[in-house]
DNA sequence: GCTCATGTTCCCCT
DNA sequence: CAGGGGAACATGAG
């Protein structure tokens, strides 16, 4: 599930049911603690009080009353759920108790991570590099970001350090939408077609949000990533193949190599 | 049984 | 050095 707009669902999440609340005690197995361990993410985080969360890409920041920052990575099945049990499911991996409630961080496939940071400015050793938010970006820096790339379409928008959010089924929605295909060098694109792929990842992030879930229903390629699935424009067949290690679907029609 | 899965990292090759 | 391919991580679904 998670790519930017099911982060962001994340981030209101917790900052309706963690903001402002103090935090009773923590439970965590040690599967994904990344810096620490159950106890000391107990003691560290018992009795602080959440802050205003925030998301740079796929990541969730979420500062406290103290220097102290909890991170949150979500992999590709990590989730947060709210409960009044304090029973775990299975795949729980960390719960945030509160006093009206629990705040469960779920991955089965345990992929994703929980930092906790001294400090803020302890966060780019957590998270890496990360470029402009791909939602925030502004039309005139990614024109220049893209100038500077000499690589396939799909390898430089999957890639964080680049821009921050977008995953493998954003890209594709977003190529498709612009007509280009996944392996096309950026240096070959018109001034138009630059053009014309900022506003696609603009509207498949903006159609994806309020579901809070990528694929958002309204997108009509995500929903065809299956053998024999057309087009929804021209209603050919689409094209699998791999491109930058990931599974990628396009339409070779619509988005020809060059 | 087999293949594939929304992410990231690391190693190897060009 | 930059970029791409492939494997690995762990678990479930079809």
């Amino acid at each position: 599930m998670p790519e930017l707009p099911d982060v962001e669902g994340f981030r209101q999440t917790f900052a309706r049911r963690a903001r402002g609340k103090r935090v009773t005690g923590v439970w965590s197995d040690r599967s994904e603690l990344r810096n620490t361990n159950p106890t000391r993410l107990d003691r560290e985080l018992r009795d602080r009080v959440f802050d205003e969360p925030r998301r740079h890409g796929k990541w969730l920041i979420c500062p406290t009353d103290a220097p102290l920052v909890l991170v949150l990575h979500f992999g590709m099945t990590g989730e947060l759920a709210w409960t009044s049990a304090r029973k775990g499911h299975r795949h729980d991996r960390m719960i945030l108790q509160f006093a009206d409630g629990n705040l469960h961080f779920r991955d089965m496939r345990k992929l994703g991570g929980v930092w906790l940071l001294a400090q803020e400015r302890d966060l780019e050793g957590a998270t890496g590099p990360l470029g402009p938010d791909a939602w925030r970006l502004q039309h005139a820096e990614f024109l220049e970001r893209l100038g500077t790339q000499r690589r396939g379409a799909k390898a430089a928008l999957m890639d964080q350090s680049f821009l921050a959010g977008l995953g493998n089924l954003t890209v594709d929605a977003t190529l498709w939408r612009a007509r280009i295909h996944p392996r096309r060098d950026l240096r070959s694109l018109s001034p138009r077609e630059r053009e014309t792929l900022f506003d696609a990842m603009k509207t498949v992030l903006r159609d994806s949000l309020p579901s809070r879930r990528v694929p958002a229903r309204a997108d009509l390629l995500t929903l065809s990533r299956r053998a024999g699935a057309q087009c929804p424009r021209c209603s050919r067949i689409l094209q699998r193949a791999t491109v930058a290690g990931r599974t990628t679907w396009f339409c070779p029609h619509c988005q020809p190599r060059s």
